[in-house]
DNA sequence: CATTCTTTTTGACAAAGTCCAAATCTCAGC
DNA sequence: GCTGAGATTTGGACTTTGTCAAAAAGAATG
């Protein structure tokens, strides 16, 4: 993120300390959960409370600034990297997530067609597997 | 599902009221929450307790049976339809769940490419849109 | 049928978030 | 610079989804 407090601003939201602290730590730290980045902020800013943390990812998320990915079996992860529709790839055993591009530019299979009448709007992709840390120690 | 008592003695499991309802409600109510097969299993068995639930489902999902799908702001979801490596179709509002084929026969943006030394066993998708009955509420 | 091993049940517990009301802060306007 | 209205932050209680553990009950082998 090249400025946060700029950011903010492009976006009509009032700029505060800590809407600054996590936007920084959502940058530093991608694929983070909500408790890892208030763990960060409050290196940063000594202090914040649990609700604001959420209430800032929630507010930063709605606003398209953040992304938010939530893989089964974690808590929720945020991400700076947006608008260029990458996948995630996650592993099994202890949840490291890396980026992926589309392997295909366009992405056939996950082009929007209307199924059952939906209106599709994104197509989610996670692989799963086995980090190459995790495939050692077996 | 066929036979679920069948089924069960071919994975070697003991057979058990609780498992056998489970099952059935599973293939009954295909996308429903742990919750949800509950509710319908004690409509089938009078009671069931809620532990019993989640221990038949893990083990059923363990063995391959089922499969478990978890959707974000979801619970998990359960269904009968396996091994044809069809995906899910979401809706945003009311959290519809839809099945999807996947459009091209060989989804070549799923193909497992080994990324960042990860070894792949699973393209999981999820499209997201809005289903027609939330499209006209608007 | 009896024994052994597995399941089921009950109740406590944990993680991840949300709800609410009070205190505090930001920012536009003067 | 102040001031005031409206938004944000805080702290605490609460909800949802799921797991852990120990005791009671049930299935299946011989």
């Amino acid at each position: 993120m090249r400025d946060p407090e700029a950011t903010l601003r492009q976006h009509a939201l009032p700029v505060t300390a800590q809407r600054i602290a996590v936007l920084r730590a959502v940058s530093q730290h991608p694929h983070a959960t909500a408790d890892d980045l208030a763990e960060s902020v409050r290196g940063e800013l000594g202090t914040i409370s649990r609700q604001s943390v959420y209430n800032v990812l929630n507010v930063l998320t709605d606003k398209g600034i953040i992304r938010r990915i939530q893989p089964a079996d974690s808590a929720a992860l945020y991400e700076d990297r947006i608008g260029d529709n990458h996948h995630h790839l996650v592993c099994r055993s202890c949840g490291k997530t890396e980026d992926v591009c589309c392997a295909v530019g366009e992405a056939p299979c996950l082009k929007a067609h209307s199924h059952h009448g939906f209106k599709i709007d994104e197509a989610e992709v996670i692989y799963w597997g086995t980090c190459p840390t995790c495939q050692k120690k077996r």
